[in-house]
RNA sequence: GUGAGCGUAGCUCAGUUGGUGGUAGCACCGGGUUGUGGCCUCGGAGGUCGUGGGUUCAAGUCCCAUCGUUCACCCCA
């Protein structure tokens, strides 16, 4: 029985590869722009770090997480609780009290697989520790557009504050009243939220609830005035950095410790799946981590696989990138002339050519496919009369060209014949 | 966890109301060219028709179960 890969996890193949170190490569370069400095983290955290952070009662810790029960370590279902906890960890906020991180790699979550959702799948996640400017906000912002423009991605961005412990609660009861009013429109999930999540009730999207959710408070009505001042702030900084966005009043994050600024960059072309990168703002969550008192913050995260579809969706009719091919091949016919290229292939990889060549002693016709296929820019011919004259058949595979290389003058001369 | 669709070669897929030997294209290998790739041409290899059971004289085709997978719900990147 053929072993398989398990449910909800892929393989990326050399073919597409260049969608991943095309978003990679960017990434690092934008980062780089805005001071934003990599850190590496470990993939497996003990499970109360999440429990603890992303919080009791939401889907990804309630069902989602991968968990070593007896080990009471689990497998990182996002990146952010990890990065503050090495944040914290190794008191990073001592030596630079604003600290710009960014990390990639997988997360795990159990959940139903589907179309751009795996159950590992990578994010690339950036946070900005201890400052708790609303310009930060907005050049977190600024750069997660100019880096998913770098990548001709298509998305808008959605904006919205979820308020602070000073006024949130008392949104919340005025929300929880108005849902219990319109008990009876809403839908079976959102009348257990009512009491539980009443938030959720908001992006509900059963019709029945998003009709009631209409007419429901705002919680950008409810902002107290430092909340509000906050996001006014946030939203006339975007303005002066020319980022589009639309106020989004519905918009809940799916984690706990989300405050004040959320946003989302989402686009309509990936089937159920809006969401291509999101965070927010979460200013309690250091200091409930164990790290200072009053520690602000903000990330977000991309789904990589997410922005792969959409490049390969949205790249359409454009050319794929050739992958660059093999400098030179060395055909070889019989044993000895495989045994003059075995060392002068290496000598030309030494010198830096990717050089290749195939030991099976085939027929030239193989051999000259073979190169072909490597889409090889030259193939050196080397057979017994070759040999024997010391002068092999270079061809040039682009325009067909056959010149003489005369086999004693050694790889650099080969080097210098086929890069002038 | 729930629902629907789909499982035929490495990939994309034909396969008619169940009725003789399992299609084709791409890719792979070889010949046509004593030793010259892409194009052409001829040939070759490659399959437990996901698996197990059932109905039938007869099942890739119908039924059931099971596994896998896709999409959607939930929720999220």
């Amino acid at each position: 029985m053929k072993i398989k890969a398990i449910n909800g996890v892929k393989d990326t193949l050399p073919a597409e590869i260049i969608y991943w170190q095309n978003i990679e490569n960017t990434a690092r370069d934008i980062f780089h722009r805005f001071g934003i400095h990599e850190i590496r983290l470990p993939i497996l955290e003990k499970t109360q770090l999440f429990t603890r952070s992303i919080g009791e009662a939401t889907d990804i810790v309630e069902k989602e997480m991968y968990t070593f029960v007896d080990k009471k370590i689990t497998m990182r279902p996002e990146i952010t609780a990890s990065l503050l906890r090495a944040y914290v960890e190794h008191g990073l906020h001592v030596q630079q009290p604003v600290q710009r991180l960014f990390s990639i790699g997988p997360v795990f979550r159990h959940e139903r697989p589907q179309k751009g959702r795996q159950r590992q799948f990578h994010q690339v996640d950036v946070e900005i520790i201890g400052a708790q400017e609303p310009e930060i906000d907005a050049e977190l912002m600024a750069m997660g557009q100019m880096l998913l423009s770098q990548l001709n991605l298509d998305v808008s961005l959605e904006i919205n504050s979820l308020g602070c412990p000073e006024c949130r609660p008392d949104f919340r009861k005025k929300l929880i009243s108005y849902l219990q009013e319109n008990h009876d429109t809403l839908c079976e999930d959102c009348k257990r939220r009512t009491e539980q999540n009443p938030l959720r009730a908001l992006d509900c999207k059963q019709p029945g609830c998003k009709v009631a959710v209409k007419n429901a408070p705002s919680i950008l009505d409810n902002l107290c005035s430092a909340c509000e001042e906050h996001f006014a702030v946030v939203q006339k900084q975007l303005d002066l950095l020319g980022v589009a966005y639309t106020l989004n009043r519905f918009m809940v994050r799916g984690l706990d410790y989300y405050n004040r600024t959320t946003f989302e960059f989402l686009t309509t072309d990936l089937g159920a799946q809006a969401a291509v990168a999101a965070g927010g703002r979460y200013d309690g969550l250091v200091e409930q981590l164990g790290g200072p008192k009053n520690t602000p913050g903000i990330g977000f995260a991309m789904g990589m696989e997410r922005m792969v579809l959409l490049m390969q969706q949205q790249e359409g009719q454009q050319e794929k990138q050739g992958q660059g091919g093999a400098d030179i091949f060395i055909a070889a016919l019989g044993k000895q002339a495989i045994e003059f290229a075995v060392p002068f292939v290496h000598q030309l990889r030494q010198l830096g050519l990717q050089a290749a060549m195939d030991y099976s002693n085939r027929s030239l016709k193989a051999q000259m496919k073979q190169s072909g296929r490597l889409n090889a820019g030259f193939t050196l011919i080397v057979g017994e009369q070759e040999l024997e004259q010391g002068r092999g058949v270079l061809r040039n595979m682009k325009n067909q060209e056959q010149t003489e290389f005369s086999l004693q003058a050694g790889a650099d001369e080969l080097v210098s014949v086929i890069t002038s």
